[in-house]
DNA sequence: CTGTTAGCGCTTTCAC
DNA sequence: GTGAAAGCGCTAACAG
């Protein structure tokens, strides 16, 4: 009982395979009568008739698939998100998202050329890992012809197929954020990672680049020089991500301050647990899936030589929660929850 | 420039195209001479040719990848981990898995049928959503002819392709924990479900069982008729799931109730943020890569038309973290973190 | 041992 | 308007 090939439908239809290929594809251009097209629109159904897409790519030269190039947890949130982003793109434009299940360095490439896909997307990681060589990877896939573009990648390439997460802007946001609320004093803290990471050196920059623009001095302070005295004259605090915002809170709270009515956090990224702390943690949130977007539709337009109209990427979010106590006399009206903010 | 050929490699090699084929192929049979050998070999590396699978499948009318017939958020963290499993084992065994991107109801067998999946693996919900009817999914896979194996289905099937998360497990494992660390009394909370989820009567069943092994009255409570008077009361608490934990743990906190010191709590399910509420919690983890694995080894096995051993399905297992205190006599020598437990 | 050849299902000239 | 036929890259008889 094998499945209905268009030489069947021609059959049943009797016409030639080359007629129902044709109807059967361009739906606008209507070379054939009306009659045949009926004819071959019946015989397709009545036979429950699905092209082979395996076949068509066999003889198109082309799969309709991108590859991704990963380096994350599977499971990570940002991963996730612009996985979903490069989906939706890829669905609204014909092609599907593939990925290779292997996790050691370079065998993705094997698996990718044997499955012959049109092109890929390396989504790098946000820390510079050592076994993460970003240049490595694009030698190889220009090396295999492979058309990709990059996220989040920390090597400039001369197509500008590159997409990066705006990472001075979450701080930059945030710190808006609580000048809106009527902070003044508002201090970053972040861990003693090395400023060799380029989204460290970016989210203090945002940070810096807010406060100066309003006149207001920054303080800068390592997560792990913090300590309860400190904290005891701090009251607004802008951290690079939720685990340093989680570490300040149970620091906080342990010494008897309270959040958000002593002192106000907001972290520069989310996470799945963010409001799940003790004081649900307000966030900056990064529009991960208009980058995936972005991207794929970039590597699709390559492979097409097209330029497909660019939407235009959306600002970061704020996600509102209780970590943060308003002191603005305008009143903070929204409840709780997700708003796009500046 | 267009990709090395097999026919490229046998001219290369100056032998014929079977040639090349066989001995790409069949690593361990070695019809051919190991001179004819050597130059396909060489040959192969020259051109640096990647066989089609494009085009292997197209003649051997198998594509060697699964479908996943999917109701969860993609983030999900069930399904992310019973995928991980899926995909391990699709490693394994030579296929890949094809997730469809689109959300509506039965698309995805279109887009299943015209990849040519070879097989499909349906993870259905936990709880039993009006949207999702599986009855109606397992009726169009079969008439599609699809192989395809059912997680945590409704359904029985005759050939038993139906795995299912152990919820009764979950909570008789937990149950056992807190007896193994020396509680007796112990209250089982959950919130006011529907009992016709399958989960949610299992989840109560597993705590009875062992509390009725171990001659011990069961005590369980809702979550939403739970009152801090209630809780002062209670010592040791087994939830259906973190979020219900959550809420106890909220409650307890805001009453001035310590924990673990006067109230311990074990849940019976692992999320993201299990670990980072107020209480690092103490759950319960259910082996979703293994149930993931034996599925997609059902159907691949159902597909290839014999039996590939099975593995045995692994127990729940403890996480330990700070939510129980340790009221046995033998003392808890062992630190906070993941063991296996019973 | 090794080579020739017939398709797998589809698209796409090209001829009628 | 319509059909015949070549061929995408590969595998597997079958022939030598």
């Amino acid at each position: 009982m094998k499945k209905a090939t268009i030489k069947d439908v021609a059959a049943l239809a009797g016409v030639s395979v080359s007629a129902v290929s044709y109807v059967l594809n361009q739906s606008t251009e209507k070379k054939y009568s009306e009659k045949t097209r009926q004819k071959i629109y019946s015989a397709a159904e009545k036979l429950g008739y699905h092209p082979n897409h395996i076949a068509r790519g066999m003889r198109s030269q082309r799969s309709y698939s991108i590859g991704i190039v990963n380096w994350w947890e599977i499971n990570n949130r940002v991963f996730i998100k612009t996985l979903e982003g490069i989906t939706a793109m890829g669905e609204k434009l014909g092609y599907s998202v593939v990925i290779c299940p292997s996790a050691d360095s370079y065998s993705y490439l094997s698996y990718y050329e044997n499955k012959r896909i049109d092109g890929a997307v390396l989504i790098a990681p946000v820390t510079s890992m050592a076994e993460f060589n970003e240049m490595e990877h694009i030698r190889r896939l220009q090396k295999a012809k492979i058309p990709f573009a990059v996220i989040n990648g920390h090597t400039d390439l001369p197509q500008g197929n590159c997409f990066r997460y705006d990472f001075a802007q979450t701080t930059y946001l945030a710190t808006d954020y609580l000048l809106a609320k009527g902070h003044r004093e508002i201090i970053y803290i972040a861990p003693k990672y090395g400023e060799e990471i380029r989204e460290v050196g970016l989210r203090q920059k945002g940070y810096m680049t807010r406060m100066q623009e309003e006149g207001l001095p920054c303080l800068c302070r390592a997560v792990e020089d913090l300590t309860p005295q400190m904290l005891k004259q701090f009251h607004s605090i802008v951290t690079n991500k939720t685990d340093t915002a989680k570490k300040v809170m149970d620091m906080a709270l342990t010494a008897g301050i309270k959040i958000p009515e002593d002192l106000s956090i907001i972290a520069a990224n989310t996470e799945y647990y963010s409001e799940y702390l003790p004081v649900p943690l307000t966030t900056v949130q990064i529009p991960f899936q208009s980058i995936g977007k972005m991207a794929m539709r970039r590597v699709i337009s390559a492979i097409e030589h097209h330029d497909l109209s660019s939407e235009e990427m959306p600002a970061c979010m704020v996600l509102e929660q209780n970590s943060v106590k308003n002191l603005s006399s305008e009143g903070n009206k929204e409840g709780k929850g997700m708003r796009i903010y500046s």
